[in-house]
RNA sequence: CGCGGGAUAGAGCAGUCCGGUAGCUCGUCGGGCUCAUAACCCGGAGGUCGGGGGUUCAAAUCCCUCUCCCGCAACCA
């Protein structure tokens, strides 16, 4: 029988259609998925939606329509991606699907009824400047520990998830179990930011929004997002807190759940503490991949720098897109992605390398043997190397992708297009061609290459699976299996060649780049034109903010904060004001006392790094990275802006 | 001193655990070849392995120290 295992990705949030960046987690685990499926593996691959929550609810009302039609456009859009992104998954999920809201709900009720989810209340315990719930043995002298400030009596309920309870046993399997959180650098953060300054309960309900699952035996509430979606993974296999599917027992616990590094937190802590508390076990491994960047940027819709995976697949192929993925990143740091490397690897690796290798082969075969090779009979020494490459790439690259390093795995494959390329010149088909006495040799030769050539196809599978049926069906042979792998000469005899298609035809750099940027202009003018619905609001509205100008007479930087400056004010009364600006990073000290500034004079106060801020002070973002505080030296303190 | 990662050729990276000729891909320059997609193959140039100190016969690698970058946390009022 074969090994079950189970793989999942993160499921992607339908607020707005996912970018390159999102789209490189589900190609990683396909490849992995495809991978370990060639293994022998009974697999298992899980990807689909996360629909619920306040941001989803604003996103539809935005739209002008509910939060159900908003969701279903996008998951659609989002399926499709994986779709076009040729994915295997066995399974989309969504987590407005019927069962997984159903199983959720059992899953709260008892979580609730065995005590690891209570109903509380704050009273006397909520810090306004902090936003945050405190319980009473928290205070310190009945105030905020945070901020020292007054904590008010909240009347607001929600239940918590007891994260206290597992902490020590949370502590201990993430110790003895070294592979859990991998790569080991997330493992530290984990253990020494949250876990061990100690947890505090979750809570794990909402009033204030209805577009959730709504708890069963109190229906005000709905259930906390994380809890609703970090279920998906058990519910997606029938899990549902009463009776468990055959699917749940088979495959339950999952071998490892791809996710960003992002979402790291959610997985390692909260994820195994509801499944301790339900008393399941805990997923193998969580693997924390990095993130794609456009240039040295995050991908954001305001820096307009945006690229989605259908564009990419529309310009270069799919295959070319996965390639790009899977190779351009790093194991453990973030990539970085720009037009330029694409097309570069596109044309060295995918054209040159490989294309023209599987061209002038099959070329040569049609050529010199009319498209059929008979059994190498005339082996030399000067095979051995190219053979023994091609035999010790599988175990390679199970090796390397067994820790993830997808792109050293997948440079093992060029390498051995490299390799018979190089094998190429060394053994000079086209003369041997020209003797008639050596046609033995030349087909020994061709028959190296061809069968090269299949390994190479079939390695490329799980990566570029397009690509390597394309191989495949150019050299006429449709043996694709890893074990076929364990000999080299599985490639039957006597087979004819396909016709010689070229793989990846070269790119112009300057061409596509023009071609890019013209695209992009036209999708510039469009959102220029959706910018013209900023929302107005009336004189009344303005009139609540009260601007004063205000002088600087001292300015410190805050300790372990790198962008706050902490300011005190003159701001024309007699008492000096603080205010906390976010400024470090364009401003020092000396350069501010004495200036005057525009102060926001009835902002309610909050504090930032310790230090409780009362109002902000006005500034400029002019561009990218430059902040330009606005000075007004030539006005009194404590005049009124108005 | 919050936690962690990093600095190696023009670019992107490996090598660091376990000291012993500094490596790969791309680019660049020169040569070769003609089966092939201006491709392929070979060779050259290009490195004070971030700075300083130490241990050692020997340091990219071990120890100390400084500088700079990047994550996470905190946080942009």
């Amino acid at each position: 029988m074969k090994k079950p295992y189970y793989i999942t990705t993160a499921i992607a949030y339908t607020s707005k259609k996912p970018h390159i960046g999102n789209s490189y987690e589900i190609v990683l685990t396909d490849a992995i998925a495809r991978f370990k499926r060639m293994q022998g593996f009974d697999v298992f691959f899980l990807t689909g939606t996360d629909e619920h929550g306040q941001k989803i609810e604003e996103c539809a009302k935005e739209c002008n329509c509910s939060p159900n039609e908003y969701v279903d456009k996008i998951a659609n859009e989002i399926r499709e991606i994986c779709d076009l992104l040729n994915t295997t998954y066995d399974k989309f999920i969504r987590t407005t699907d019927d069962y997984h809201v159903k199983a959720v709900q059992n899953i709260f009720k008892r979580l609730y009824e065995q005590g690891d989810i209570y109903k509380s209340e704050y009273e006397g315990m909520y810090c306004v400047p902090c936003e945050g719930f405190y319980t009473s043995s928290q205070l310190i002298d009945g105030k905020c520990p945070e901020c020292r400030s007054e904590v008010r009596p909240t009347k607001e309920e929600a239940y918590f998830l007891k994260l206290s309870k597992y902490q020590k046993q949370l502590e201990e399997h993430i110790l003895k179990n070294p592979d859990f959180i991998y790569p080991e650098s997330r493992k530290r953060e984990m253990l020494n930011n949250f876990i061990k300054p100690g947890l505090q309960d979750l809570c794990v309900s909402r009033t204030s929004f209805k577009w959730g699952v709504p708890v069963t035996f109190d229906d005000k509430h709905i259930i906390y997002v994380w809890v609703d979606a970090l279920s998906n993974y058990i519910t997606a296999l029938g899990f549902d807190a009463k009776e468990n599917s055959k699917l749940y027992y088979k495959y339950w616990p999952a071998d490892v759940h791809v996710i960003g590094k992002d979402i790291l937190r959610f997985h390692t802590i909260y994820w195994p503490i509801i499944l301790m508390a339900l008393g399941e076990p805990l997923p193998k491994q969580i693997f924390g991949h990095p993130w794609l960047l456009m240039g040295n940027d995050k991908m954001s819709k305001s820096k307009g720098n945006v690229i989605y995976a259908d564009d990419l697949v529309n310009l270069f192929g799919v295959d070319a897109v996965r390639h790009y993925l899977l190779s351009e990143m790093p194991h453990a740091s973030d990539g970085s992605l720009t037009y330029s490397s694409i097309i570069e690897r596109y044309n060295s690796e995918l054209a040159n390398t490989l294309g023209n290798l599987v061209n002038r082969c099959v070329a040569m075969v049609n050529k010199y043997f009319d498209g059929v090779l008979n059994a190498p009979k005339e082996p030399k020494p000067i095979d051995d190397e190219l053979k023994s490459l091609a035999l010790s790439a599988l175990p390679k690259i199970a090796k390397l992708m067994d820790t993830y390093h997808i792109s050293d795995a997948v440079d093992e494959i060029f390498s051995l297009a490299r390799r018979s390329n190089k094998y190429i010149d060394e053994t000079t088909p086209w003369i041997l061609a020209k003797d008639e006495h050596k046609k033995e040799r030349l087909n020994t030769v061709l028959y190296n290459l061809i069968e090269s050539i299949r390994f190479i196809a079939v390695l490329l599978s799980p990566f570029m699976p397009a690509t390597s049926e394309n191989i495949l069906s150019q050299i006429g042979c449709n043996i694709n299996s890893f074990n076929s792998l364990n000999e080299f000469g599985a490639m039957p005899e006597g087979q004819k060649m396909g016709e010689p298609v070229p793989l990846f035809s070269r790119l112009d750099e300057k061409e596509v780049l023009t071609k890019i940027e013209s695209a992009l202009g036209e999708k510039q003018e469009e959102t220029a034109d959706c910018l013209e619905g900023v929302s107005m609001i009336g004189i009344e509205d303005f009139a609540k903010v009260d601007l004063r100008i205000a002088e600087i007479i001292d300015c410190k930087p805050i300790k372990r904060a790198k962008k706050l400056l902490e300011l005190t004010l003159n701001d024309g009364t007699s008492a000096p004001r603080t205010v906390v600006s976010g400024i470090a990073r364009w401003y020092s000290p000396e350069n501010l006392v004495g200036r005057k500034i525009i102060l926001v004079y009835n902002l309610s106060p909050a504090t930032l790094c310790g230090v409780v801020s009362s109002g902000m002070i006005l500034a400029a973002a002019c561009g990218e990275d430059d902040v330009r505080v606005i000075f007004a030296d030539d006005m009194p303190s404590g005049a009124k802006i108005s």
